[in-house]
RNA sequence: GCACGCUUAGCUCAGCUGGUUAGAGCAUCUCGUUUACACCGAGAGGGUCGGGGGUUCGAAUCCCUCAGCGUGCACCA
């Protein structure tokens, strides 16, 4: 028999269980003929190191994705990468600033930058992909992947060209969120609204100007080209369609044009706004909405894309930046006396989530996708697409449906499709796919992935390629077919697409979640997953986010070092609820190591007092289990249903809550410490080895590491990584179903803590031993035999008993105390002195009391004629059986008190 | 402003479609080194389930309302 080291060490372990797992090649579904089962790893950024959210990702996929291996099922966890556009360029910048390369972009040059991102890149994914496997994460590393390596390219380009052909991608010159700091445009999702003081200024155009407004950006009203009130704003109607002429200061004078917009609020300020088309996305809608009805207004941009004042702002204000010429335009305002009103209010400012600046609303020449065009030949726009996915299913297929978990974000994303705007995917730094779209001189325009031989217009060989890249977000929208080799009809691909699981944040669920629905039901014409599971936030003990700036970053490697990755595993994932941010604290990781401390010990006892033996070599004899064999068999029948249950619906906290209890109470404390003292040894030699190995596939999906290890040292014929998940059938042939065992073993169990429960009541000392007498008259099922039987284990158990009368007949009691268990069997322990202390008698009188309130509680309820009536006739029984035992445990206590008063 | 959550033991959280005296882990207190484990064992204390109202025989669970906290979107005149 082996023996297992006395302690478990992660550290000596983890690394060599994961190199034979890669060795054999197991997380390759190829290996597997089941039904697929695929999971694409949201890639990280390759922007530095993982962190704990990452941890908590892996722990929750590779949960779900070992589980469903071990069902069985041709199981694929697609591990990647994602070369994380704005975000890398925006860290590599940083760096090379704090370097002393102060501008990057103009030092170095695009190739040379490039070369460095890169660099920095490749290492960073490096670093990540070796985390990963710290992790534990089951992928098939076979078929790792990069949104920046050439198969994605492909994929990228041919999306692209896909777009552009259907009029879905257009080259737009429109009004654009403007990184200055980043000199790039960003997305809408990309911005981050802080909230910040600032004063808004009430102030007329022109002395003879009839409709005040007001501002927080004067600045910007250098580009006023119109004032907006509402239409049926009685005050300002007169005015509707008027154009006034004024002087600010501006190059031209401005033409302000009274025009009516339902968006505007008349009871809101002064209840006219003034617009400026350029430099605000509410304002160019306005412009957009004239224009449409054929009253245009003039559009002005007076800030540029360096934040400076242009040459139409005028001479005294070109050059400026936009705070100089705020500080001037108001104290001109004031020397005019134009100024009507200046107060301080709170103002939410959008920055980029990447560059940290305030953005700027600037009119640019950009790319753009059109989420409300219809698509040709589809009657349907991208958010049509995007919505029946989660509504109706994709073609309205119900088997096309995404289901989200939780349900309420799917509330949360529809509402945000119904806000959503034209998508701006060019980006002007230079880390990421460049836009496949050639320039020619004569003016023509191609799509082409490299340089096109000649112009199909002019016969010119010469070309421009465009300078912009793509949106990172672009090519993670392909992320589930793009891996799968997609443009080409791939084996993988027609095995493992749609994915069927996909876990994220929800802080990337417009990023990331919407732009896989959006291309993949355009793309391929399916949904990109089946089922999406959107877990919470971390935070620190204080319920702080984790981040490097509030310096209480936590590098889930230290923690692994630490405790072991199996520890952090369970400890991340132990009371979690979908969608539910959560905290992280080391007592909780050191609770989650003591667990994997306490499975090794049990493993630890059970291999040295039997050798695994697999369920062909030797049969369990059904005549040999004892009540309590029988009862950890019901019990482990039990947990292996309900846990399949939770992980079946994605509820890994109560899984392995479930397992805890199982493995700690039930089988280590319980079983084990009676198995010590049964004398079926054969059958438990037997037993044992088979509850363990189930015991250890179980836990295996959460805390993979240490059940390998023992599984390892136990009978390495084969990796528990892809042994099969426990089935609760076998044990149905040994679960009896006429005679009521667990109640028999349960009775056993309630005695047995009674008696402790007395003895501590009583301040007996360990190495008082004392006799006891059991009376199961009035017991629910017990007989006294079935009680004698039992006797060497109730002697045995901690119970420090050296004598048990059984109770037959009535006798005279000595000076006692009883208890009554829930099954009616009473524990009455005689002793010559009993304690009498003040606090002891007010203990069980407290007792006493509660004791006659449930019992009326319950008289009242089976009294009262409606519940008799209408509640079920099992929930009647039960209620009797309670007050039944409640009356006679409220008699121990009153027997009780009665004693200690003589 | 609109929408969506959350509020359960000192702390962190479970509690699915309403039905045992509302659970777990940590912490606390008491006792204990019994041959797998002190990263342990045995026992105990601790909650009128945020407030109010309603539906029901029965509500932590369903509905309404108020309060506090949080998140998303919008606004950012």
């Amino acid at each position: 028999m082996k023996e297992l080291p006395k302690n478990y060490s992660p550290q000596d372990t983890e690394d060599q269980i994961y190199a034979l797992w890669e060795k054999s090649d197991c997380f390759n579904p190829d290996h597997i003929d089941g039904e697929p089962f695929s999971v694409m790893m949201p890639p990280p950024n390759v922007t530095g190191v993982l962190h704990l959210g990452h941890a908590l990702e892996n722990s929750i996929m590779d949960t779900m994705v070992r589980y469903e291996r071990m069902n069985g099922k041709k199981t694929l966890l697609l591990p990647g990468t994602d070369h994380a556009a704005i975000a890398t360029q925006a860290k590599v910048e940083k760096i090379l600033i704090s370097q002393g390369i102060l501008h990057p972009r103009e030092e170095l040059g695009r190739e040379k930058l490039l070369h460095e991102i890169k660099a920095f890149a490749e290492d960073s994914k490096k670093t990540i992909l070796s985390q990963i496997k710290k992790m534990g994460t089951s992928c098939d590393w076979s078929r790792l992947a990069y949104t920046f390596d050439d198969a994605r390219n492909i994929a990228v380009f041919t999306v692209f060209k896909k777009m552009f052909d259907d009029g879905l991608i257009y080259r737009g010159h429109r009004v654009v969120n403007w990184s200055i700091k980043g000199q790039s445009t960003c997305s809408d999702e990309e911005l981050e609204y802080i909230e910040r003081p600032a004063k808004l200024y009430t102030f007329t155009y022109a002395k003879d100007f009839p409709i005040p407004i007001a501002t927080t950006r004067p600045e910007t009203k250098l580009g006023d080209t119109a004032v907006a009130v509402h239409p049926n704003d009685t005050r300002y109607q007169k005015y509707i369609g008027q154009t006034f002429t004024v002087n600010v200061g501006a190059k031209n004078p401005l033409k302000i044009k009274v025009i009516a917009d339902d968006s505007v609020d008349p009871s809101f300020g002064t209840g006219a706004l003034g617009v400026t088309p350029a430099h605000s996305a509410i304002d160019y809608d306005m412009y957009t909405r004239q224009r449409a009805q054929g009253n245009p207004i003039e559009l002005i941009q007076v800030i540029d894309q360096n934040g400076a004042m242009t040459e139409l702002s005028g001479p005294e204000y070109t050059g400026l930046s936009v705070e100089q010429a705020r500080e001037k335009f108001v104290s001109w305002l004031r020397e005019s006396t134009l100024l009507l009103k200046e107060e301080a209010i709170m103002q939410n400012v959008g920055t980029s989530d990447r560059f940290g600046d305030i953005v700027e609303a600037i009119p640019m020449t950009q790319w753009f996708i059109d989420v409300n065009k219809t698509i040709p030949g589809k009657n349907k726009s991208l958010k049509d697409l995007m919505r029946e996915a989660v509504t109706i299913g994709h073609n309205a297929d119900p088997n096309q449906k995404i289901t989200i978990c939780p349900k309420k974000f799917e509330k949360i994303y529809l509402n945000w499709i119904e806000n959503l705007r034209d998508w701006c995917v060019s980006r002007q730094i230079w880390w990421g796919h460049r836009i496949p779209v050639w320039y020619c001189s004569c003016g023509e325009m191609l799509i082409s992935q490299t340089q096109p031989a000649h112009c199909t217009s002019c016969t010119s060989t010469t070309f421009i390629q465009d300078a912009d890249t793509l949106d990172t977000w672009f090519s993670s929208g392909l992320w589930t077919f793009s891996t799968l080799g997609w443009p080409e009809e791939t084996p993988d691909f027609k095995t493992f697409h749609p994915s069927n699981w996909m876990q994220m944040g929800h802080e990337i669920l417009f990023f990331w979640m919407a732009r896989m629905i959006l291309m993949s039901t355009y793309v391929i014409d399916q949904i990109p997953f089946k089922d999406v599971y959107i877990h919470g936030m971390l935070r620190d003990e204080n319920g702080k986010k984790f981040s490097k700036s509030a310096g209480n970053n936590i590098d889930p490697i230290d923690i692994i070092e630490k405790f072991g990755t199996d520890a952090l595993r369970l400890s991340l994932l132990s009371g979690i609820a979908p969608g539910n941010d959560s905290k992280f604290y080391e007592e909780k990781v050191i609770g989650a190591r003591n667990f994997v401390s306490k499975l090794w010990n049990i493993s630890r006892f059970i291999m040295s007092k039997s050798k695994l033996t697999t369920t062909q070599d030797q049969k369990i004899k059904r005549d040999d289990l004892t009540v309590f064999d029988k009862m950890i068999i019901q019990k482990m029948h039990h947990v292996i249903i309900s846990v399949r249950k939770d992980l079946d619906n994605y509820r890994f906290s109560q899984a392995i809550e479930k397992l805890h209890h199982f493995t700690w109470n039930d089988f280590a404390d319980w079983y084990i410490e009676i198995s010590k003292f049964e004398s079926n040894t054969a059958t438990k030699q037997i037993i044992l080895p088979i509850l363990l190995k189930d015991l250890l596939a179980l836990w295996h999906p959460f805390i993979p590491f240490v059940t390998e290890e023992i599984w390892q040292q136990y009978s390495a014929d084969k990796l528990l990584a892809i042994s099969p998940y426990p089935n609760a059938q076998f044990y149905i042939p040994y679960i009896d179903t006429h005679t009521d065992i667990t109640s028999t073993a349960d009775m056993i169990m309630e005695i047995i803590s009674t008696i402790r429960t007395i003895r501590q009541e009583q301040n007996i000392t360990p190495d008082t031993k004392i006799s006891i007498m059991i009376d199961n008259r009035k017991s629910l099922l017990g007989t006294t035999e079935v009680l004698s039987a039992y006797e060497h284990i109730i002697k045995n158990l901690r119970t420090g008993i050296t004598k048990i009368e059984f109770i037959t007949a009535d006798i005279a009691m000595p000076s006692t105390i009883a208890k009554t268990t829930t099954h009616g069997v009473t524990v009455i322990l005689s002793l010559n002195t009993l304690i009498k202390d003040t606090r002891a008698r007010e203990k069980k009188e407290k007792e006493l009391l509660k004791m006659q309130k449930y019992i009326s509680a319950l008289e009242n309820k089976l009294s009262n004629e409606s519940f008799v009536t209408h509640a079920p006739k099992d929930i009647i029984a039960g209620e009797e059986t309670k007050l039944k035992t409640a009356k006679k445990q409220a008699q121990d206590i009153v027997t009780y008190l009665d004693n200690i008063k003589t």
